[in-house]
DNA sequence: GATGTCTGATAGTTTTAGGCTATCAACAAC
DNA sequence: GTTGTTGATAGCCTAAAACTATCAGACATC
């Protein structure tokens, strides 16, 4: 194919070592080469770029002025081939880069915190640049490549996804302080029907949840005050405008005493929602994020296991 | 040879266009590559760094942690290289590099400022970086390759140099003002017979220059009171310490009236010395340097055409 | 002046790498 | 279920890189 004659970068490596030793033959030596290869590829790399670098004589060698000129850059382009290589040579040592971890906004500001720690130990080098999105969101930018890894509200059918749980999180039945219910540590369906429950907007996985268990138990979902966060929710729930299903997590994060809100556990009917993990099948690091899970796992066991509920191992 | 696979420019260019694109068959067809053959040099890339750069599943392509990683490296390569394509563009246009000049320091200072605006003018992109040094040392650097060009006195015989001669430049008898020759503009040698004469060094070529004459004519040379350079050769005539023989285009440049001294032309025994350019035969700006001496020659002659004599153009 | 050694250059050959076409399997769209 | 698009694989061909052998010129030594 008749492309026209770049220079390459043997042939750069072969000027900067004529140029620093004067001698084709030294040269050749030191490439470990023969000493016509070298010659002719010289030859090549000055008609490529049209100059003649070097002027020779059977009495030695010399730089021309533009092979003086043009030396710098050679040695530019050969410095950054090597600033490429060096950094390969990290990267590719394996968990060395930075991955782009998505979790939704309800759960990354009350686990991260105790998760991120643990496995900055474990993996001292390891980078997680972590964005908070919808679910929704998080699973269409995982699948388009925006991200790597992402935390999901399961059950999620992804052919192309690998997805491992990781834990059960129940939501707990929050009640204002002068609300009927106010200190029972356990509260049964019966006693919630016809209550009115504030939740997140639609769009959020939570509020498919507490709208199924409310539709099953009687309980009312209040339409007119959506909370856009969990803070928000909580605050209309403290304002007595209703009550709320919130996560332990957020719970145990967020609501200290002394609180002006009430928990309980509702009993009799399962209010969870599972998470998992999710990667693409096809992803190259799928080992390490396959790793990642089970530290993650193991990290939300010692410093949460009494707040959520560990996943078993399997492919949701 | 089982030399390690190292990454060619080739390779990044393609993995860059990977990188943008998104996609083999696009990048393919920019590249106008067929679409296995990148496939296979990507491959071989990733083999070559020992890590993944790109993650592709039959509905897509997408750049890994890695790849995102050392792309900017990539493209850091390619730039330099496109920084030497682009100064070799410039530089092969010709006579836009630098070149170093070397000159005596008897001469330099009192010819270049009369050439070098009139070759500015002619290649305004010639860049030429000047040096002073004895003849010897002139000759030694022309030959060692640690200079380009120089301007040496002749006659110099040199199998490997190319030498042009460029003019002749007379030397005149100075006295100081009550010497029983002063304001004679022509004497004899009869008339400098016993006459104390200072001159240089004898590193320098005036001084045997000037011995010969000395010898022919009866003169005696001051070996007392050598000057280092003209001006303290100067100074000692100004100081009655003795008479000397100074290059016209010195005398040209820095002596004016009123000055303490009387300038003579010596009669009947030429005086001059010779100086041509000199250049290494195999030089690839040989030709370029020859032009440079025609332009020498053109520029001295129209400027200081009755100081100096141009000489003919040939082989010395 | 003749001879030996060292320099870079040239010629012919061999080996390796880059690129081609044909075709594959997997996946998505209709 | 069929068709089209994706990246991957296999076999082949050509160009490039490297080899060895040898050359001519320059320089040092005898």
């Amino acid at each position: 194919m008749a492309r026209p004659k770049e220079p390459t970068l043997r042939q750069l490596e072969y000027f900067e070592n004529v140029a620093r030793l004067l001698s084709y033959r030294g040269a050749a030596e030191e490439l470990q080469i023969s000493q016509p290869a070298l010659t002719a590829q010289i030859s090549t790399l000055e008609a490529g770029l049209n100059v003649a670098l070097l002027e020779r004589s059977r009495s030695g060698t010399h730089l021309t002025p533009e092979g003086r000129e043009l030396l710098p850059y050679a040695r530019e382009v050969l410095s950054t081939m090597r600033n490429l290589r060096e950094r390969a040579a990290v990267v590719s040592e394996g968990r060395q880069t930075t991955y782009r971890l998505g979790v939704p906004p309800t759960l990354g500001p009350y686990l991260l915190p105790h998760v991120m720690p643990e496995l900055h130990k474990r993996h001292h080098k390891l980078k997680l640049y972590v964005r908070e999105q919808p679910h929704q969101i998080l699973l269409q930018e995982l699948r388009s490549g925006s991200l790597d890894i992402a935390i999901l509200p399961l059950p999620v059918r992804a052919e192309d996804l690998i997805i491992e749980g990781l834990f059960s999180e129940p939501l707990r039945y929050v009640v204002p302080a002068d609300h009927r219910l106010a200190g029972n540590p356990v509260v049964r369906p019966p006693q919630l029907r016809g209550e009115r429950v504030l939740t997140l907007e639609a769009q959020h996985h939570i509020h498919s949840l507490v709208k199924n268990v409310c539709d099953r138990i009687g309980a009312v979902i209040e339409r007119d005050y959506e909370g856009t966060s969990l803070d928000t929710l909580r605050q209309m729930v403290v304002m007595g405008l209703g009550t709320a299903f919130l996560p332990a997590l957020y719970i145990h994060s967020e609501m200290h005493k002394p609180e002006a809100l009430y928990v309980s556990q509702l009993e009799g009917v399962p209010l969870v929602r599972d998470h998992g993990l999710a990667w693409r099948a096809a992803a190259p690091s799928r080992h390490f994020y396959r790793e990642l899970s089970a530290d993650i796992r193991e990290f939300v066991g010692l410093r949460l296991g009494d707040v959520v509920t560990i996943a078993n191992t399997s492919r949701r």
